[in-house]
RNA sequence: AGCCCAGUAGUUCAACUGGACAGAAUGCCGGAUUUCGGCUCCGGAGGUUGAGGGUUCGAAUCCUUCCUGGGCUACCA
């Protein structure tokens, strides 16, 4: 899958691993390629680097586990140089390496550009959607774990050597835009954002809470005169309304779509300056009203070419009962058209603009089902592509107080979110007083940069498909596993780097280390393997915790060395060049999750 | 009812996808600065991995039966 593997310290682990494997061949005369043997770093606790785990070898040499171990520790170890000595735990044969073996590779890769990151001869090209918001409200919580997540797997795909399209799809047309339009009419006495000096999105907004709300109040008038719930619920004056006009709007009536026009610009424009806080853009948008019709004509085609059916009221649907799905209607018996007729459109659509390789879709769990059979009907229509489209699925985030709910207001509004977690680092970062001497303009970026930094990374380090408790007063935390303690450990090295005066990163490759500086060398080589592993499995949360793992290991090193104190020269450089190897990493992590450190903090 | 996902220290999360004594953070208790940035570091207590059974050298991880929570099973989105 990794055509494009180039990494050279992973050449180097990986040649030492096939060195290991054909002595063991040539010591049991054997052929190993189907025997998964399974090597990894050797635990802090033992003694060692490398670990082979000879449980599989015992079929091959009928031997005692202990036997075994002992034949294989006393032939290896004299045929590979790198391997210093070996000690048999358990079943576990622990290689220690020269250390030279660890410099050599950190020389390596200390001034590569863009360390980690694949180039391909061959790039394939991802669209990624996300955040795909309903225009009939502003932003909320749920929004901002979706655009992170969507911006950061787009990173992570490009780290991977792909090419990346971020796009949306705006819910621009419904039932739930219509009913702001009416309450907007109603109650809105011709005013627009600014008379109320709002965001156009909140403005929107408060008139689709208006509606809920007018609309619970007639539901429960009729119940009192002696209608039944459901009746209520169809024939409340307000939502006959609303209905009415989603007709209007479908037959093109001019005042209708000239409001309909008028509402959505007030919304974009809300977005747009949400989306600029929490800097996320998109390089193509999608609108529902543009492409529902196209994927009616899918729809019908599949009709034509016999792929689909048509039901005894004129409905289209399509069997998935072969895949162990159950039939699913494509389109009304009146001919209208469905959330998944849209999504066939949109995405047949796409293909055709971009002739991409796949696309992900980052979307709430909650819709598993709907994209397992989008993904099948494509496949059904025979689109070689569907099997390259992905749902990156997420769990919700849920309130102490229970779920979001945005028709009762009950959400965490995105702008008030990153308003408060900015001037929360603001206020940390006063009390501590260190930032005297830099202007107010560089300040605020400062304090910009750590709020949205501990938000991004509090929301990312958690696997997506695990739901997110999230209480907005005490779970952005500026300590422990979060952004600002990593931004501060990359501020302190910048510091240290800088003070140091070295510029030029090259040591002596033959110099004694520290146990710790090897740990910190392997880390540092495992950053490749994570970039892979995280667009493999789609989840950022597993870079967070590698950069998350690196800070920890260097903040301990940093308190308990001496650096650029040291009289052996030779010895500082390698300190410093490591120091700043080591911010690399953090800063190249960090950016992949949209997470920017600062020089100073 | 069926299907999908989750369940790990008081709390929030890890665990290299079957590997060594299940690790961090937070909170609690106790420590560290003649020092390169203390938003730092070290130590302690804290676990029957929801429960039972199975598979094997080895299970938080796979199979199975339950329990709990969430989601889906729309001619809603």
């Amino acid at each position: 899958m990794y055509d494009g593997r180039n990494i050279f310290t992973k050449k180097m682990i990986d040649i030492l691993k096939k060195d290991i494997i054909s002595c063991i061949e040539s010591y049991y005369k054997c052929d190993l390629s189907d025997i998964d043997l399974q090597f990894s770093y050797t635990k802090q606790e033992f003694e060692g680097d490398i670990t082979l785990i000879i449980f599989p070898l015992l079929k091959i040499s009928k031997k005692s586990l202990k036997e075994t171990g002992e034949d294989l520790s006393h032939n290896i170890f004299s045929k590979i140089d790198t391997i210093k000595s070996c000690n048999l735990v358990h079943g576990f044969l622990n290689f220690v390496l020269d250390q030279k073996f660890w410099l050599q590779n950190l020389d390596k890769i200390i001034c590569t550009y863009n360390y980690g990151f694949l180039k391909r001869k061959e790039p394939k090209l991802y669209l990624v959607e996300f955040s795909s918001p309903n225009t009939n409200k502003p932003l909320h919580l749920g929004h901002i774990r979706n655009n992170i997540l969507g911006d950061s797997i787009s990173r992570i795909i490009e780290a991977n050597g792909h090419e990346v399209r971020k796009v949306q799809i705006i819910n621009d047309r419904g039932i739930h835009i219509c009913k702001s339009m009416v309450a907007w009419e109603k109650f809105g006495n011709k005013q627009i954002p600014s008379d109320k000096n709002m965001k156009g999105d909140h403005f929107v907004g408060h008139f689709y809470i208006m509606f809920e709300k007018q609309y619970q109040k007639e539901q429960e008038d009729l119940i009192n005169s002696g209608c039944s719930e459901k009746e209520a619920k169809l024939e409340a004056p307000i939502m006959l309304e609303a209905k009415d006009m989603l007709l209007k709007w479908e037959q093109n009536d001019k005042h209708t779509v000239d409001l309909w026009n008028k509402m959505n610009k007030w919304v974009y424009e809300g977005f747009e300056e949400t989306y600029k806080k929490l800097n996320i853009c998109f390089d193509k948008n999608y609108y529902e009203s543009e492409t529902y019709k196209y994927g009616k004509k899918i729809v019908l085609d599949g009709l034509n070419s016999g792929v689909f059916q048509k039901e005894e009221d004129h409905s289209i649907s399509v069997s998935l009962e072969d895949v162990g799905l159950d039939k699913k209607t494509l389109l009304r018996s009146d001919g209208t058209s469905l959330y998944i007729t849209q999504d066939l459109g949109t995405a047949v659509l796409r293909n055709q603009d971009y002739n991409f390789f796949g696309m992900i879709y980052v979307v709430g769990n909650e819709q598993d089902y709907h994209f397992k059979v989008l993904f099948h009907i494509l496949n059904k229509l025979n689109y070689k592509w569907s099997d390259q489209c992905h749902h990156l699925s997420y769990g919700m985030v849920d309130l102490p107080s229970g779920k979001m709910k945005s028709r009762e207001g009950k959400v965490v509004d995105a702008d008030d979110l990153l308003d408060d977690i900015v001037s929360r680092a603001k206020s940390t970062s006063l009390e501590l007083g260190k930032l005297d001497d830099m202007s107010d303009d560089k300040k605020n970026d400062l304090y910009s940069l750590i709020g949205k930094g501990a938000l991004r990374y509090h929301l990312l380090k958690i696997d997506p498909k695990k739901n997110i408790m999230f209480s907005p007063e005490d779970s952005i935390d500026f300590n422990g596993n979060t952004g600002p303690f990593i931004q501060y450990t990359f501020a302190r090295i910048r510091s240290l780097v800088l003070k140091s005066g070295i510029s030029n990163f090259k040591f002596k490759t033959d110099l004694n280390i520290t146990e710790q500086e090897v740990r910190l060398i392997k880390i540092i080589l495992k950053y490749p393997e994570v970039i892979q592993d995280s667009f493999k499995l789609l989840s950022p949360s597993l870079i967070a915790n590698f950069i998350y793992d690196l800070v920890k290991e260097y903040n301990n090193y940093y308190q308990n060395n001496q650096i650029l104190s040291l009289d052996d020269e030779h010895q500082v450089c390698f300190k410093v060049s490591l120091s700043d190897m080591v911010s690399r990493v953090i800063e190249s992590g960090m950016n992949l999750l949209g997470i920017f450190v600062p020089q100073k903090m």
